[in-house]
DNA sequence: CTGAAAGCGCTTACAG
DNA sequence: CTGAAAGCGCTTACAG
């Protein structure tokens, strides 16, 4: 064990003088397209240039490569948090979709701070990614504005800031989803756990459901708050507090939610019987919940895909139009007016 | 915006240009040991050229720079999931720590399938990543024997096998915590979740669990399962089937535990008050349930971290010890004898 | 169909 | 203290 043991990787010249023709033929053959391929070398030749490389067990040395052609096949990702399991599936969508187009994905977290964000990109760039791809933008778009002044190929992911290239959840139709369920069940009293300020999500969640309200002529309350379930054990406690207290909660997350469960707990409250509680994105574990959460399931690991896909028409000097998911709600017992138990 | 704007990014050369000196004694300044750079040129010239390199906002090429010093400064990281959350903050913890040593790094998911492990680590390979942190190694060892064989750099975390340097936590130590906490509790009829057979956290923290019960002369049942909330549900049904039913019940992580939860539920019993539930990780959510659950904390970020700094000896030749970091027990209400409300 | 040459942007002995 | 040169492993006009 260890690296003194292992031997330098086969390279194009080896190769070519294994099968006895010069690197340019072999470069073609091997890594060229199927035409430049067709075209470099006679069937024969062409055979044996890739029986060499396939016992030589060749692989094109990715850093000749890059340097050459001035392009990485490397794309960077920012996202708040990577143990949040919201981005962590879109992550994983992102990178499934590269990988279909040869391309390397790198995460970083930027906390959702400015200053992290800058850092990490300015860290992505001198890696010389081709671009990027951006779970955290901020709602007023400074940062992205930045970008797309210095040229930076980039596309949003989950949430938009400005008319720069994003792919999302249609969030405000989340919200109006939420609202319909809400009214249908007769609550007229709802107030909103409305996320963090600086992002879309929680933004267009909050406005497509206040939106739906205000149409039968009613008003939601709503407060800020963290995406955890700390903000949103905080959040709710706040809204119960009211008097006449809200009958539903819509907390704009599912970790928000369940803090929001737990306050309606700790007020002697039980959770679906007494006040709804709903949430979004529905992630995996909002089903397995002691009261299971009603939840809009917004398409994860899809959004990450589609965002990736979307970056390579950018990389390809397209100006493609952003995309919004549909979203669809899940009706479980934190809404269902009784408890229910779990499966 | 547009990548057709992007002006080429200032090189060596074109910083050698301005300040009137060769590459070489700029790429000792800006790019060499300090030593380096204190005998390649005078005060006055390194001055010079700093400004120069500032003011052209130059960054070294990483592409040239790996391809001629053969080390590519990045390192690849396997897990079977992103997107579960314990591996998501492993993999934090590695990516801080490579932050600090100038190394990249990138995740993939290997779905705890040989066949996947196999391809991205080829992947990461023919990246040329100069080392490898696995997060998803089985226990039989066989694919860690195997990049040994080839002399690959690699180190692993949260699971060991054969004799590979491996960053742990202690899990055997924490199924025995478990165990110490039924028995002063008067369990004598317990059974474990054991989660998959090929990963060693799932067997040393089961064995730890099971010897200690062992001493006190009692035997427990056990049986296999996902280390997802269904795997978990399923399994605890089949060992609530038992005649006598066990009155606590080990299961070996988190997820698997909110399983258990549910079925407990499910069986009109009460978690907590009749049958108590362990889990394994103490996630973020553990303490944020209904009935908030008792759990063995396992430091997964410092686990991270650790296994990176290991990886950064193995690329310096040494052939370091493996770690086995301390659990801790945290106790809450499912296994508290009495349910108590979410904080 | 095939080759010879230049060059991407670095580092590092070698010389002075 | 500083420079000139070679070379890492590729790709791609240019020639034939």
């Amino acid at each position: 064990m260890g690296r003194e043991e292992r031997k330098r990787p086969a390279t194009l010249r080896t190769v070519a003088r294994s099968a006895g023709v010069d690197v340019s033929t072999v470069s073609r053959v091997l890594n060229g397209s199927p035409e430049d391929a067709a075209r470099a070398a006679s069937r024969e030749t062409a055979e044996a240039i890739r029986e060499w490389a396939a016992r030589l067990d060749y692989r094109p040395n990715p850093h000749a490569k890059s340097l050459r052609t001035q392009r990485s096949n490397l794309v960077g990702v920012l996202v708040p948090r990577l143990s949040d399991v919201v981005l962590a599936t879109i992550y994983e969508g992102v990178e499934d979709a590269a990988a279909g187009h040869g391309l390397a994905t790198f995460v970083m977290n930027s906390h959702d701070r400015p200053a992290e964000q800058r850092a990490r990109t300015e860290l992505a760039l001198s890696r010389r990614v081709d671009g990027l791809v951006l779970g955290d933008a901020h709602h007023d778009g400074v940062f992205a504005g930045e970008l797309a002044e210095r040229g930076v190929p980039f596309v949003l992911v989950s949430r938009h800031a400005g008319e720069h290239p994003a792919v999302t959840c249609d969030d405000y139709r989340g919200g109006r989803l939420v609202a319909e369920h809400f009214l249908a069940l007769g609550h007229r009293r709802a107030a909103v756990i409305a996320g963090e300020p600086f992002a879309s999500t929680g933004i267009d969640r909050t406005a497509g459901f206040a939106d739906r309200y205000r149409e039968e002529g009613l008003d939601v309350a709503s407060v800020h708050s963290g995406f955890d379930t700390v903000g949103g054990h905080r959040a709710a406690e706040q809204l119960l507090a009211a008097d006449p207290r809200p009958t539903a909660l819509f907390a704009v997350n599912d970790f928000a939610a369940i803090g929001a469960l737990g306050a309606v707990r700790d007020a002697g409250l039980r959770p679906g019987a007494d006040v709804a509680v709903a949430g979004f994105n529905d992630i995996p574990l909002a089903a397995e919940l002691p009261v299971p959460l009603t939840s809009v399931r917004s398409p994860m690991h899809e959004m990450g895909r589609r965002a990736l896909e979307l970056l390579v028409t950018v990389l390809d000097g397209q100006h493609p139009e952003s995309q919004r998911l549909e979203p669809e709600l899940q009706v479980r017992a934190s809404t269902a007016g009784q408890e229910i138990v779990t499966r």
